[in-house]
DNA sequence: CAACATACAAACATCGCTGTATGTTAATTC
DNA sequence: GAATTAACATACAGCGATGTTTGTATGTTG
C-alpha cells in the first residue's frame, strides 16, 4: 500500500481538508480523529503519520494559511513621504477582501475563534498573539511616520491610532465570523475603514 | 450530615469559587470536576447536587455576575434633550472601572474568552450573544437619537457608530484579559473612548 | 415525633478516545 | 533487484473522566 510522495502529500492535504470540514462543524474539542480520518476516507493511522496530535493538525491548519505579504507592504511605508493612511487603509480593506472570498480562511478562523485556547492550544494562541505583537510594532510605526509628517490629528498617539485599528478590524471579522456572516464584511468593512481614517486625520480638537 | 439550607448556599459558593479558581487556572477543557471538588473541600457529589454538569457550572458563573443596571441607563436617555454622548461615554467608563475593580468578573471573563464554544457550552455563547444583541439594539437606538438632535457627525450612521463603539470596548477587554492585564485598562480606556466619542461629534467632512 | 425531603459522600459502571506498537505493501535507493 | 524505508492500516492497551446510583445522616414539616 506504499504511496508514492505525490500521493502522500494528497493525502495530507484531504487529511487538512477533512479536519477544517470536520472541526468547523462539531468544533475541535468534540470532534474526534476518527471523525476525521472517515471523512478524509483514510483511517487515524494516515493521520498520526502526517501529525503528531490533534494540536499539532490544528496549527497546521493555521498554517496553511497563506499570510499577506507583510515585507511587501513594510517597503511601501518606507518611502520618506509615503501616504501612510492610504497604504493602511488598503491594506486593511485588502485583508477584509481576502477574508470574504476565501472560505477555507473564514472556516480555519472560525474554528480557531471558539475552540479552547488553553492547554496543548495555547501554543495556537501564542503563535497568534506573536503574529498580533509583529502586526501592532509595524502599525505603531506606520503612525509613528504619520504623526512625524503632521497627517496624526485629533488626541490620537500612534498606539491609541494602532490599537484602535485592530479592534475595529478585529471586531469586524470576529461578528462576522461568529454570527453567521450576515452583512456584507467587505463592503461594511471598507465604510468602517474609511470613517476610521477620516478621524485619524481630523484637527485636534480645541476642547 | 444533613446540611440546614444555608449551609448549603455556602456550600455551593464554595464550589462557584473553586471553579473559578479551577478554571481560570488549568482551563474549563482540562479541569476535571475531581479538580473543582478538591479546590472546594467537597466531593463530586456536592457539585452534581448543586448543578447539572459542567456547563451548567460555567453558565451560573456567569449568572454569577451583577450586570450593570440597563434599565437605569435607558431611563436616563429617555429625556428629549438627553446629552447621548455624555451618557454612553460615562457608562463605557463606569464598566470599564468596575472590571478593573473586580477580580471575580475578570477571571469569570477570561474563563468565557479562551473556553470551547462548540457542544454543550454554545448555549453560554448564546446568552452572552443575546445580551450583546440588547445592547446594541440599545446603542443603535441612543445613537439615533443623538442623529435626530444633529450631534452625530461625520460619515456616521447609528448602527456604524455603535458598531465600533462595542469593538473598541470588547478589543481593549479582551486584550487587556487575554494579554495579563499588562496596562491601566480604566486609564487608557477613559482615554479611548474620549478620542472616539470625540469622533462622533466632529463635523460632516467636506472630502 | 414520625415521615419525608435534603444535602451531600462514596461506589459503580462504562466508555470513548488517545497514543502507540505492530503489520503490510509498495516506492525508492543503491 | 535486493535492501531499505515510506506510507499507511490494523490491533492494542489503558486511562481518566463522566454521569448515575446508592447510602446515610440530618434538617424540616405537619
Amino acid at each position: 500500500m506504499r504511496r508514492t510522495k505525490a500521493e502522500a502529500k494528497e493525502t495530507r492535504q484531504q487529511i487538512l481538508l477533512a479536519a477544517e470540514k470536520v472541526f468547523y462543524e462539531k468544533g475541535v474539542a468534540h470532534a474526534s480523529m476518527e471523525d476525521v480520518a472517515r471523512a478524509a476516507g483514510v483511517t487515524r493511522g494516515a493521520i498520526y503519520w502526517h501529525f503528531a496530535n490533534r494540536a499539532d493538525l490544528v496549527l497546521e491548519l493555521y498554517n496553511s494559511l497563506p499570510m499577506p505579504q507583510e515585507e511587501l507592504i513594510a517597503r511601501e511605508l518606507e518611502a520618506e513621504n509615503a501616504d501612510v493612511f492610504g497604504v493602511l487603509e488598503r491594506v486593511g480593506r485588502e485583508w477584509l477582501e481576502l477574508l470574504a472570498e476565501d472560505e477555507h480562511r473564514q472556516r480555519i478562523l472560525s474554528i480557531l475563534l471558539r475552540c479552547d485556547h488553553t492547554g496543548e492550544f495555547a501554543v495556537i494562541s501564542e503563535r497568534q498573539n506573536d503574529i498580533d505583537d509583529e502586526h501592532m510594532q509595524a502599525l505603531e510605526a506606520a503612525f509613528v511616520k504619520a504623526q512625524g509628517q503632521g497627517k496624526l490629528g485629533g488626541a490620537w498617539t500612534p498606539r491609541s491610532a494602532a490599537s484602535m485599528l485592530r479592534w475595529v478590524i478585529k471586531g469586524l471579522c470576529s461578528e462576522w465570523l461568529l454570527f453567521g456572516r450576515r452583512f456584507d464584511i467587505a463592503s461594511e468593512g471598507k465604510d468602517a475603514l474609511r470613517r476610521l481614517f477620516a478621524t485619524y486625520s481630523a484637527p485636534t480638537p480645541s476642547t
